[in-house]
DNA sequence: GCAATGACTGGTA
DNA sequence: TTACCAGCCATTG
């Protein structure tokens, strides 16, 4: 259980983003959207506010937008954390991102699938 | 109850 | 590539 850190959410679904986020292995990221319809569940907004909230406690770096970028204010820190677990980045760009196409993780749901 | 806001997404320009 | 817009859903004033 050690989910990583203290204080949880009491709120169900906050804690099943968190559970999520700390399943995702390293090297792979998912999108906001992905968790959500992993869940089934509310939407894309309502898993970023959960990360925002509580993502201190997780691996918010491996929760980002659609297209690869990393939150508002945390590029510099997510970067870091890419670089350590070798995430497929794509360079060439001024910023960071993160390259979907290969690591987006299928989370479950693309393993279900068989 | 309504309007504004937000670590969102996809489409169009 | 960036910028703007409409849709979506819960929280907040």
């Amino acid at each position: 259980m050690t989910r990583a850190a203290a204080a949880r959410p009491v709120d169900g679904f906050a804690d099943r983003v968190l559970s999520i986020v700390e399943r995702i292995p390293a090297g792979y990221v998912m999108s906001y959207g992905d968790v959500a319809e992993y869940l089934g569940e509310r939407g894309p907004r309502q898993v970023g506010r959960v990360m925002a909230l509580w993502g201190g406690g997780v691996a918010w770096w491996r929760v980002i937008h659609a297209d690869g970028t990393p939150p508002p204010g945390h590029e510099r820190a997510a970067y870091e954390h890419y670089r350590a677990e070798e995430t497929p980045l794509r360079s060439h760009d001024p910023a960071v991102r993160v390259d979907m196409s290969r690591a987006r993780w299928p989370g479950g749901s693309g393993m279900l699938e068989a």
